[in-house]
Parts: C-alpha cells; sequence; structure tokens
DNA sequence: GTACGTTTCAAACAATCGTTTCCATCGAGG
DNA sequence: CCTCGATGGAAACGATTGTTTGAAACGTAC
C-alpha cells in the first residue's frame, strides 16, 4: 500500500539523520522534505516525534532481539551441561550485531543510533529501550555469569559495561576514527577488521586480574 | 568585580545543566533563569551559545592540559631514557583527570561533558577541542608508543580509543550504571572505586594478545 | 456512481528558540 | 558634579520548532 511507502521512507531518512546530528538537531520539516513527504505525515503515521524515534530504534531491535533469542538457544542447545564458553557467547552476539543492520546495509547507521542511545540525555528512549528489550540482555549477562563462575557479580557487571563503552564507543564514532587512522597509518580500516581487533581486546579485558582490594571506604563527590 | 561574578555563575549553571541533558536540549533561558542572571547576559559575556560551550570546556580543559604536560615532565626527567613504563603513563593519567575536577566537586561533570563532546555531533565542538587542546593528547600517544614497541602503530592506535570508549562511556554514564549496579549489588560505588576496577582491565586490554592475521581483504558497506 | 475510510496536502497554530535592541544603572576619573 | 565606559535588565525581534486543522485526493466496496 502507498502507507507503507511513506513510512518506511520516513523511517528510512529518519534514522540517517539522526545518526548524523542527533535527535534534537533534526527537525521534522528536515526529515519530511528530505523524505518527499509530508510533514503532517510524521505526527499522522507515527503520533509524535518521540514515537518515531522509538520506531526507527524498533526497526533494528526487534529482529535483533529475535535473532539473538535464537542464537542463545541454538548455543544452549549445543552445550545441555547449560554452561556455554565465553567466546561463543560473544561470538554469537558479535555475529548478530552484524547480521541485522547488515541486510539493509546501515550498519554504521545503527553503531550510531546505539550511540546516541546512550549519550543523549532522551529519557524516554532509555526507558523505552530498557523496558521492551532489557530480557534479552538480563539472559545474555546470566549466561556470561555461568561462563565465568570465578568472577564476583560485581566485577563482572562493570566489566561487560566496559566492553559494552568500548564496542559502542568505537564503532558508533567509526568514521572520524577512521579518518584519522586512514591519515595517519595510510590503512583502510573495514567494520571486520575492526571487529577482528576487538575480540582479543574483550577477551582478555573480561579476563583481566582482578583489581586489588580497595582502602578504607572514602567518600567520593558524587 | 560584578563581571566576574555574573561570569561564573553562568558557567556553574550551564555546566550542570549541559552535562544532565545536552547542549542542544539546554536553552539559554533556562540557564539564565537558574543562575538569577538576565537573558542577555549570555550573548554579552560569551558572544553565543556556541562560546559558552566552548568556555564551558575551556575551563576545564585548560587546567588539564596544563597539569597533564607538567606531570609528563615530570615522568620524563624520572626517566632519562626516554621511556616511561606504561602503567606510569596511565596512572599519571587518571590522575590528572581525578585531580581537576576534585577542586570543584564537578568530577562528575567533567565526564558526562567529555561524553557529550564524543557523542553528540555539534561539529563545532569536536574541531575546537581538537585544535586547542591535541597537542597533550599526541605527546602522550607518542609517550604510550615509546612504551608498548611491540604493538603494531596502527593496533595501538585502535586499542588507546577501545580503552578511552571504555573509560568515557563508563565514567560519563556512571549514574545510571550506578543505580542499576547498586540495585543489583546494593553496593555503593565510588568514583575512586570505579577507577580501582578499570585499571586492571585497561591494562590488560593494551597487553591483548595480537588479533590474528586478516582474512583475504574483502569489501565492507562504508 | 456513490458513499466511506484512509491518506495526503497546504496552511496555520502556539510555543520556544537564540539574538538584538534600547535604556537604566553603576562606579571610577576628570 | 559631570562624564563615560561597562554591566544589568525588560522587551521585542525574526526564525524555527512540533503539532493541529480542515479540506482535497485517493482507492475500495456496495
Amino acid at each position: 500500500m502507498a502507507q507503507t511507502d511513506t513510512v518506511t521512507r520516513i523511517l528510512d531518512t529518519a534514522e540517517v539523520l539522526f545518526a548524523e546530528r542527533g535527535f534534537a538537531e533534526t527537525s521534522l520539516r528536515t526529515i519530511t522534505s528530505k523524505a518527499r513527504v509530508n510533514l503532517a505525515a510524521v505526527n499522522y503515521h507515527f503520533g509524535s516525534k518521540k514515537a518515531l524515534i522509538q520506531a526507527v530504534f524498533a526497526r533494528y531491535l526487534d529482529p535483533f532481539t529475535e535473532r539473538f533469542h535464537g542464537a542463545l538457544d541454538a548455543l544452549e542447545a549445543r552445550h545441555p551441561d547449560g554452561t556455554i564458553p565465553l567466546e561463543e557467547l560473544l561470538e554469537s552476539m558479535a555475529r548478530t550485531v552484524l547480521e541485522v543492520p547488515a541486510e539493509r546495509h546501515s550498519l554504521k547507521v545503527f553503531m550510531k543510533l546505539l550511540g546516541l542511545a546512550y549519550s543523549q540525555a532522551q529519557g524516554h528512549l532509555r526507558r523505552y529501550i530498557q523496558e521492551e528489550y532489557g530480557s534479552v540482555f538480563t539472559r545474555f549477562t546470566e549466561l556470561v555469569r555461568r561462563a565465568t563462575p570465578e568472577l564476583p557479580d560485581a566485577e563482572r557487571f562493570w566489566r561487560l559495561h566496559f566492553v559494552l563503552g568500548t564496542v559502542i564507543f568505537t564503532l558508533s564514532g567509526l568514521d572520524a576514527l577512521r579518518d584519522i587512522a586512514e591519515k595517519d597509518y595510510g590503512e583502510h580500516v573495514s567494520v571486520r577488521d575492526l571487529v577482528r581487533r576487538l575480540r582479543p581486546v574483550v577477551v582478555a579485558a573480561l579476563n583481566a586480574p582482578l583489581p586489588e582490594a580497595p582502602m578504607a571506604n572514602r567518600a567520593e563527590a558524587s
């Protein structure tokens, strides 16, 4: 139908502009004019700008969670003892993250959006993502827990976010970094190349020795 | 003078609001009313909103670069051979980052601002920071190069940005993460505690084994 | 062909934005 | 006392924002 055409044209244009400039810096007029669609179409089809932003994310995250659940199902089936090696877990997640947007040639956009979701205040976005897609992440962390029984729970929690930061930060700022790297080392870096470089770093970070015991608790500016 | 009072009151208010909501989401009216100064004061003292944003950063980065240069001078004096151990370099940087905003009890704000500087498009900001403060970073990376001669240049470049992502991502999203961690593990985390946890992870990431040789060059969606 | 629900369109809405203007106020120097 | 440059303050500027409106255009079923 014609609706689908307008809706997808809005989404296709919006995700690119959001990724390039951020949410607040992208007006509905910029989106609709570039998408060759009437201004009112956004509010008609999505209801509001907030809802459009969430729809942009849903188009990536819905297939991602579905595939990732499937991938974890397969992994659990191959390891009936319930303990999946850490490398396989990471590998599975990486593959899923790469697969989903690859079909629309928009891995870069997906990564930038993930970066924005974390950095931009946009309270509603973080809440929406947390409520809508938190369950997959919970399942994943539980599997990581079984894979790394020697790590204290709190330590594992923080280290998972450390490497999450590494990946999102790197892949979402990829363009700028790639330009610098290319200028300084003349080497062209593909996303797959970057993932190859990331793997040993992530594994080493998760397997790092435990920190020294904390000193006496000192108050800290909050 | 009265000028100084107005200027610092604007800066104090602006940096907090920017850190909480981002730049585009913080209006000059919100800043000036909360700071109890006239709306026109911002344009009078700073010239524009862009200039105010840069001034907020300069108030942190100017003392930071000065101290960091001094710390590196001291390190080079203690190692006349020109090779400073990696741990000392990292330690020195961490200490400087913690010192500067500690004097104004605003480490959290500083970290959030750093995170915003990377994520928000705000082209002018990245350019400003790069041009104004890029030299310290260049000096630091050169010292890291001498400290890790076994690493290929490109590999070191990427790993430095990996750990930079870890640190900025973690410390700028600290509030949200701290809430989750506190809820899940009942443990209160101070910034110093987090730095203690970060140290072994960062060292392990930089010292990770080299990735396997790349496969045949495959084109990748850019 | 006519009626109906859906979608598109141009126009206007009220609100907010950054910036500018103009005048009052102040304090120091002549 | 008067002057003058610097600062504070109220009001308005024009531009842009997200959203709403009401009518035109559309395809479909009777």
